[in-house]
DNA sequence: AGCAGCATCAGCCAAAAGGCGGAGAGACCA
DNA sequence: TGGTCTCTCCGCCTTTTGGCTGATGCTGCT
């Protein structure tokens, strides 16, 4: 049986290098290239095209995670794609997983975790670690409270500190529809307030 | 000359493993202990004794970076302690080194950089991260904008999403004071209302 | 003693936000 | 075709927030 070839994508040089010791500690597991930013991870793809790419989605500079795993999957490479990431938000996940990621695992995992996920990611298998799941479970069980797409598109703009005005100016409709969305978004988020529902935002959905 | 003992305190086993691969490339260093909360970094400092602690901020449980660098200071310990964590926050950086911290690097520092922090702190030297240092000297240039106790505190409860009336009795103090806090809170961070306040507070200064 | 900074409170007024009910247009699906 | 979602908009009313000015007591520094 050949090796498993891995491309490791995270900003962080000390991440990459401890995923990389890990790793090493399997036989079937060969790293072959890490990438620092989405662009260099796309290039890198392309000219040795691993079996497998362990992926941060905060990066630096340039392009994200997501973006990277979208058009990795746009340009149909057959890649198993693995998050890798230090937060559960519910928007990340929900995003990766919309993308195109195989599983998403988090950084405080065991290490037999991480190699359980890239194994099954090469078979077709989706593994991410329990806290994910559950709010991936979570969402599934009360679709009630997901956001529409509009909606999350206002909340991201709350978060920037924006007016009901201004929210509107830069939507391009009015306040009073301005006004709907965020009580609709009030009621998902079970908050009264803008400023509940911004730190809500912040904290639980990761917008930062 | 003999060699640098080091403890590595992370709650991500993959960073600490990064890290020790990294200073395991110097012969000067020598990784005695890793510690995954603040509770065993402390028992770990007491048996051992390393010249040097490198210590993540955000612990997943338990203690906290900033609480272990505090009692380890408590105990006049000896060791020197470098901050490594992931952002540049300002409440972060004034609280470690308030706390006794002697560096505070950023996790996408480059080795060299981490080496030059670390044999600097055992002969008594503060190395920090570039955008750390303007950070703080930013805030030596503008002591006007640094907020005060009370507003720090009220600062904090209103990044929990409360209203004037519920600050006011929370901090048994009159929803008149509240907004007066509030303004001189406005004022200093350069904002005009509560949602930029919470949302800028959040981000930058780091209240998760 | 005097001054500056901090925390506390007051009143007034304009602007912003929030709660309520209602409603039309388009998309999508059974 | 009918039902459901989503996005859009309205008016009316109450509550909350923010801007402004001014004031008091305390502390600490000079």
């Amino acid at each position: 049986m050949t090796a498993i070839t891995v491309l490791l994508v995270d900003d962080h040089l000390v991440v990459r290098s401890g995923l990389k010791a890990l790793l090493g500690t399997q036989p079937d597991f060969d790293v072959v290239a890490e990438a620092a930013s989405g662009e260099e991870a796309l290039g890198l793809v392309e000219q040795l095209s691993p079996a497998v790419v362990v992926m941060d989605l905060a990066m630096g500079a340039g392009m994200d995670g997501i973006e990277a795993i979208r058009q990795l999957r746009q340009r149909n490479s057959r890649q198993a794609i693995l998050v890798f990431t230090t937060y559960d938000s519910d928007a990340d996940i929900v995003r990766a997983v919309d993308a195109g990621a195989m599983g998403y695992l988090l950084k405080d995992a065991v290490p037999d975790e991480i190699f359980t996920a890239i194994r099954g990611a090469v078979q077709g298998k989706s593994v991410m670690s329990a806290p994910v799941a559950s709010r991936l479970f979570q969402q599934l069980r009360n679709p009630d409270e997901v956001l529409t797409p509009r909606e999350a598109e206002l909340l991201s703009l709350l978060t920037e500190g924006l007016s009901n005005r201004e929210l509107g100016q830069r939507l391009f409709i009015s306040e009073a529809t301005v006004k709907t969305h965020l009580a609709h978004i009030y009621a998902k988020l079970g908050v009264e307030t803008r400023a509940a529902a911004i730190a809500t935002a912040i904290r639980r959905e990761g917008m930062r």
